[in-house]
DNA sequence: CACGATTTAATCGTGCACAATATGTATTTT
DNA sequence: AAAATACATATTGTGCACGATTAAATCGTG
């Protein structure tokens, strides 16, 4: 680190660069992900955020609009119309809860838990295709959550 | 590994889901960066994709369409109208190429060519909120670009 | 109990991302 | 040169993603 004039850190134009760099990596792998889910998931008529939201409602079975948000870090402005889908598509049920009647209760349909099976045999391709084994794949997932917290908690 | 009685290979369901998560993870980064960097970006009115536009215009002068799409992996679809939002802020210019009126060549405009120090200044604080170092940053770049290759060339 | 503050979803507006299609231009074939 | 083909960009439609706003339900405190 070289310091400018006014005793300000500057930061050098290599390093700016490489941090574009990561940026941009990250931003791109995402895409190249959801292009290879894509031909995957047209055929069971998912969408890659909506294949998202089936993952935590497989894993619990019914969730409240607020949790999915919470696990998935999206909001209500993403999530409400994308569940009408899903809804639409006989995949999930929204209720109410009479506890409190604020929550809206998601819950998997008949078709919707049904999926499961069909979905993940087919995912497994795309494990394969990430071309890492058990390791790379764990660590670089660590990486990226510790960077995101570091992003989020500025 | 463990086998079918088909003889199918069959992955464990325990790397099925680190899979999930690893696509997850940098579905979850990308946003995380796109929220660290949107207060910054806004204060000169330009998104994130819109950035990126203009990181490869600052780099290159001016370009065409197509050199762009291929430079950031983006379609017309989503460039012409980003493009088009870019040239009513007065940051670019947009001249069909007279060697070839097909192309549509992209150039800077004097303002344009000026937010180029202006964010750069203020960029500097994102290369910090990640938490890497450059070693850590260079290596985990290359390895999101390597699972991109890999993903694309399925 | 009452009333203001908080919580939860939904809605609206803007902008990206991409498939499919259209349109005009250039190149190649015949 | 005319027709066929390929190419570069634009347009349209669908679906995220998110900020801001709204509306209803609940909670906390006097």
């Amino acid at each position: 680190m070289t310091n400018t004039a006014d005793g300000q850190t500057m930061i050098p134009d290599e390093e700016k660069r490489l941090e574009r760099q990561l940026c941009f990596a990250v931003y791109s792998a995402a895409h190249a992900f959801n292009r290879a889910y894509k031909p995957i998931l047209d055929r069971v008529g998912l969408t890659y955020p909506q294949y998202l939201v089936m993952l935590v409602l497989w894993e619990k079975g019914c969730l409240s609009v607020k949790t999915i948000g919470e696990k998935l870090d999206l909001d209500s402005g993403t999530l409400s119309p994308l569940l009408k889908r899903l809804e639409q598509a006989g995949l999930i049920s929204r209720a109410r809860d009479p506890k409190d009647e604020r929550q809206v209760i998601i819950s998997l349909t008949e078709n919707g838990t049904g999926m499961k099976c069909q979905v993940s045999a087919i995912m497994d391709a795309i494990g394969q295709a990430t071309g890492c084994d058990t390791t790379e794949m764990a660590n670089l997932r660590d990486r990226l959550q510790q960077l995101k917290v570091n992003l989020t908690t500025v």
